[in-house]
RNA sequence: GCCUCGAUAGCUCAGUUGGUAGAGCAGGGGACUGAAAAUCCCCGUGUCACUGGUUCGAUUCCCGUUCGAGGCA
């Protein structure tokens, strides 16, 4: 079966510069998993890869969505896998490069979505029926048309009990059916999935230095230029770390180093997130951030059958 | 130099009418199938500054010491 790499690892983790070697070393091309760099005009914050950075090695994923759109997984997966597949064509080696746990997942377990677009409509009316009624309110309702999920769900999750009743009211299925039918299908390549750690205290520090080297680059002109131009436009994209704070910033919610340690705090925070999703994927071979890539590079030729073949 | 107040979790502080203590924040762990950098759940042992005294028992009361803040000289 095809094989397909990934590289995962929290943000700040080195992802970008070892995949490009890789790519350089292997003959491939690089498919982003990650759901802010998707996003054009938001480039400093996101950590996208520059020109240079790229070395000539083709990108797929990587802006070309407007900040004012709202992208999703199902988008994701599908054009993902578009990438994927003209990459084979090619007769080179896809490697999948990201953060985003949710979008890696749907490429590395297959997951089909239904062709349908999010009826905004019905969820604003969910909210509102939420803020008047009360969020139990939905949940009990929730409980009726798919007992199973709801109750793997919290009470407090408002997006996901929002989500529950909005599959049914838009595909006549439950959750939980859909998920079934979903697993059928199984996974089209075989996917080698590397991820990258570091001790915890370095990669802490990794983090608030890229902040600051952020912040240097530019970081709050980038921001406000998005914020005047797109202003409650923004949605997804507005929620991005490093975004929603300068924003608050510019409205004057807190002081520039208020803001700065907020985005620090922020963005740690997220990468512990990062790595419960990747520490739950099974088969999943660890890197050691602090080896260099050249040694990384060849433990991924090493465990990695593509040379076998 | 004198007086007053303070010293408790990484930080800010609460509390114990004497029976060895708990909040917020930080931090840690987890969940995740169309917003996911989002959203949600769980996790609190620390010489109660140090020394001595009173007491069956002191982090709590008393004496002193050290450090910090304020006031008076």
């Amino acid at each position: 079966m095809q094989k397909v790499i990934v590289i995962c690892g929290p943000t700040a983790s080195g992802k970008t510069a070892l995949s490009i070697e890789l790519a350089k070393k292997i003959n491939g091309e690089i498919v982003s998993a990650d759901s802010m760099q998707i996003y054009d005009e938001m480039d400093i914050g996101t950590a996208k890869v520059t020109k240079e950075e790229m070395q000539g090695i083709k990108h797929y994923m990587v802006g070309g969505i407007s900040p004012v759109k709202r992208y999703s997984v199902a988008e994701y997966k599908k054009n993902a896998l578009i990438a994927i597949n003209e990459i084979i064509e090619k007769e080179k080696i896809p490697i999948v490069v990201g953060g985003t746990g949710l979008y890696v997942n749907s490429l590395i377990y297959g997951i089909d979505y239904p062709e349908v677009e999010t009826d905004l409509e019905y969820r604003r009316e969910l909210e509102e029926i939420a803020k008047n009624n009360g969020l139990q309110y939905l949940y009990e309702k929730a409980m009726k048309i798919d007992k199973e999920a709801t109750l793997k769900i919290s009470q407090n999750d408002q997006k996901r009990i929002l989500r529950i009743l909005e599959i049914y009211k838009q595909t006549g299925k439950t959750k939980t059916q859909l998920e079934e039918e979903s697993r059928k299908n199984g996974v089209p390549y075989n996917y080698d999935v590397y991820g990258i750690d570091f001790p915890r205290e370095i990669l802490y520090e990794r983090i608030n230095k890229r902040v600051e080297l952020m912040l240097e680059a530019g970081l709050i002109d980038e921001v406000t230029r998005l914020y005047k131009k797109y202003g409650k436009e923004l949605y997804t994209s507005a929620q991005a770390i490093g975004y929603k704070e300068v924003i608050d910033y510019i409205n004057n919610l807190y002081t520039k180093e208020e803001m700065i340690e907020k985005i620090k705090m922020e963005t740690r925070r997220y990468a512990k997130r990062q790595l419960t999703w990747f520490r739950k994927i099974e088969n999943i071979k660890w890197l050691n951030g602090l080896d260099n890539i050249e040694d990384n590079i060849k433990a991924i030729l090493h465990s990695s059958s593509i040379w076998k073949e």
